[in-house]
DNA sequence: CTTTCAACAATAATCGATTATGTGTCAAGC
DNA sequence: GCTTGACACATAATCGATTATTGTTGAAAG
């Protein structure tokens, strides 16, 4: 099992986006559970609006109902699965109008982050961002190999996460994530590759730059920018697909 | 049993402000549990931060550990219940800076959506807000009878939800509903009665009023504030009470 | 007197079986 | 032909018992 950037965080407990934790067998079913259904859904294997059969399911992962259950449950949390009382789960439906609130939600909400951090951020949350940077600018993204970009999203969400990690807000890191995620499930299943007008690396770069300069009205833009442009980028990926 | 103003949304599944739905007893048994134990924790009978023994809840609500762990589930993504791997469940403590942030996070994200909701709003949107503001101010809050306090939160909550619920964006509306969620909590625990400078009532009828008159500025900063003293007031409170 | 480690007690996690609920189908009545 | 209701089937929810993990205590070693 490849490692995985941070994942679905309970409540403040938000998981050092630095660290090299391995994810041993030592968790429980039901969180190893709730990290492959997340990389199912995620990577489009389950199919979004789809409904989720607890019987399969469960001999699909050879897993009891109360751990899978407990699983289901997280991915609620994430806003990656919806339930009703008695009529079960599934996968979270897909749309033009969820793309786009999500994009506008993150321009708001991780610009004000950012613009957070920069104000009260310390040394190591800058030394930290270099870091990501370096690290997702040397990672490839190359589609006839799935892993590199299952490898590619983890470094590139855990520098978004780097970015804003500064602000000292717990909950708005919560809201950040948890948007981040969901956008990265339209990228997965939407984009092939990046629209060559664009050079995503040298954007992620510029951010990173002005942000530890705390070249404050830069750096902000620069990421709406990169937000908006990625948001805009996927709709139409979304509109050729017919996707309403 | 009383009847409730809108819980935990599952994900974009937003039940509907104005409905008069009866909880018959026909939910499931998680979901009624669900309720219960927001209903405990927001009211302060669950302390914050203590531990939440499986068992004991087990034979106090006279419930099976299935539909316990369900229940317990929504109040994780509603932020007031942490989890932990084989650690088991406890209420999530409160601190001055949770609060702080819940209460900037509020400034943020409802004037926002306010602002959405006065641009895009219709007119069955102004009707509920009326509407919403009448049944608010006819009620009142009679500290020796509970169920009054219990009935004055809900109708509040459902206020400032219906406030913004123009704005025709679920995941906003969400993270909305859970920061007032989080933000009652504090009242409920600390505030017994407001303090003597302020006039809720014209606070909530001037930014009403504001709002359907599409005054944006107006509106916007008459929410503001209104967050902004609030929190203010409950911080003192939490400040008496040694809290950090 | 402190540290280590092993056994025990407390607690959480999981399982398989059972019960409750929703859904589809077919026949009788209109 | 269309609607209604009862039955049967599919599925979700719950239970009680079992298994795994964690934390605690106390005795032995240093």
């Amino acid at each position: 099992m490849s490692s995985k950037a941070t994942g679905s965080p309970q409540t403040a407990n938000e998981e050092t986006p630095s660290a090299a934790f391995s994810d041993d067998g030592k968790n429980t079913i039901g969180s190893q559970l709730a990290w492959r259904l997340r990389e199912a859904i995620i990577s489009g294997e389950l199919e979004a609006g789809s409904k989720i059969n607890l019987d399969k399911a469960r001999r699909t992962f050879n897993v009891s109902l109360s751990p899978l259950r407990e699983g289901l449950a997280r991915l609620i949390s994430d806003g990656l699965v919806e339930f009703q009382d008695n009529r079960g789960y599934r996968v979270a439906p897909i749309s033009l109008a969820n793309l786009e609130e999500i994009t506008m939600l993150r321009e708001e909400l991780e610009v004000f982050a950012l613009r957070e951090s920069m104000r009260i951020g310390d040394v190591e949350w800058e030394s930290n961002i270099m870091r990501s940077l370096h690290r997702l600018n040397r990672t490839d993204r190359d589609a006839s190999r799935p892993e590199t970009l299952e490898q590619w999203e983890a470094l590139h969400r855990e520098f978004h996460l780097t970015l804003i990690s500064g602000c000292g807000k717990p909950l708005l890191l919560h809201f950040c994530g948890l948007l981040l995620n969901l956008n990265d499930r339209y990228r997965r299943v939407f984009l092939v590759r990046t629209s060559g007008d664009r050079n995503v690396g040298q954007e992620h770069s510029e951010i990173a730059q002005g942000t530890v300069a705390r070249d404050v009205e830069y750096a902000s833009e620069k990421l709406r920018q990169h937000i908006h442009r990625t948001g805009t980028n996927l709709r139409n990926h979304l509109a050729t697909k017919g996707i309403v």
